[in-house]
DNA sequence: CTTATGTGTTACTGTCAGTAACACTATGAC
DNA sequence: GTCATAGTGTTACTGACAGTAACACATAAG
């Protein structure tokens, strides 16, 4: 298989970092799971000349978000991480930031803010308890039951 | 007394978009809970002109992070939000950008990745629990214990 | 051979944080 | 009254980087 994929770099980005063209196309790429430059300009809401889909997408895996294999001489990107990893690295941040370390600290402040409600971190919490008894064995606890979708 | 703010900013300011200094001053501003910019200069690791400090003391104020007072004819600033409630909004973010607007895949995420871990999340939703039962008054449910400290 | 289609390279532009100089003002010391 | 000090207001340069794109090059297909 053409495992073409440039030298994924340095230190692991920061997602704070992104720009907004940025976002949008790595969150294509989750959706659609694979993705030419093509396909993920056909999918963008303003209209963008091709080399500037492709320049944005050969950033995102210059910055260690995606991947690329050659298929019939055009490349198909996939995400070189998840959705949640990139989600809890930037949360990460956040937490060294403004909550001198402590994760907890980030969560009761988005209870009290309403970016969370008590019940959902409630069931959070019961559901993971219950993953974590049921099996001691790394079969990941979570990941949306969206399997692929391409949005709007 | 001396209400001088500048007239605090338009639509909030995204934290994810502070600069390293900018995020070091409201840090110490926050743990000061009132500074001067000549107090905060001298916090600094680096050392920088006044008017470097000043100048992005106001650009945090025009930001909406800060706002300040004359106190015999100087700045005092002190934080215009929380600490946390800029962590939930830039939590907040974080989930619209990356998780689809659920909150709960965030720290599902961050338990998947140990930014959290699951006992953190469980003492955490007993003691919010624990908070709801005891007061359905909006005596703030959290805040660290920490009353006021210099950071290094 | 020519045409699509897709890649490689290069670059302009605007925005913004980091950094600071300089001019101005009022207050306290003499 | 003048002068120095401490503080503010204003203005600006700089580098980094995202958004955006043009253009030249290669190759599979007809």
């Amino acid at each position: 298989m053409t495992r073409n994929t440039r030298p994924a770099p340095n230190p692991p980005h920061d997602p704070a970092e992104l720009g907004e063209l940025e976002r949008e196309l790595l969150s294509i790429v989750w959706n659609l799971g694979t993705a030419t430059a093509e396909q993920s300009r056909e999918l963008l809401a303003r209209p963008l000349k091709d080399s500037t889909v492709r320049t944005v997408l050969r950033r995102l895996e210059e910055k260690g978000y995606l991947k690329h294999s050659v298929e019939n001489r055009t490349f198909v990107y996939r995400p070189a991480e998840s959705r949640q990893r990139v989600a809890a690295r930037a949360a990460r941040r956040i937490v060294d930031w403004f909550c001198e370390g402590s994760a907890e600290a980030l969560i009761a402040g988005m209870v009290d803010s309403k970016v969370l409600t008590r019940g959902e971190l409630e069931r959070l919490a019961r559901r993971i308890a219950e993953a974590q008894a049921s099996q001691l064995n790394p079969a990941q606890t979570t990941e949306a039951p969206t399997p692929k979708e391409a949005k709007r």
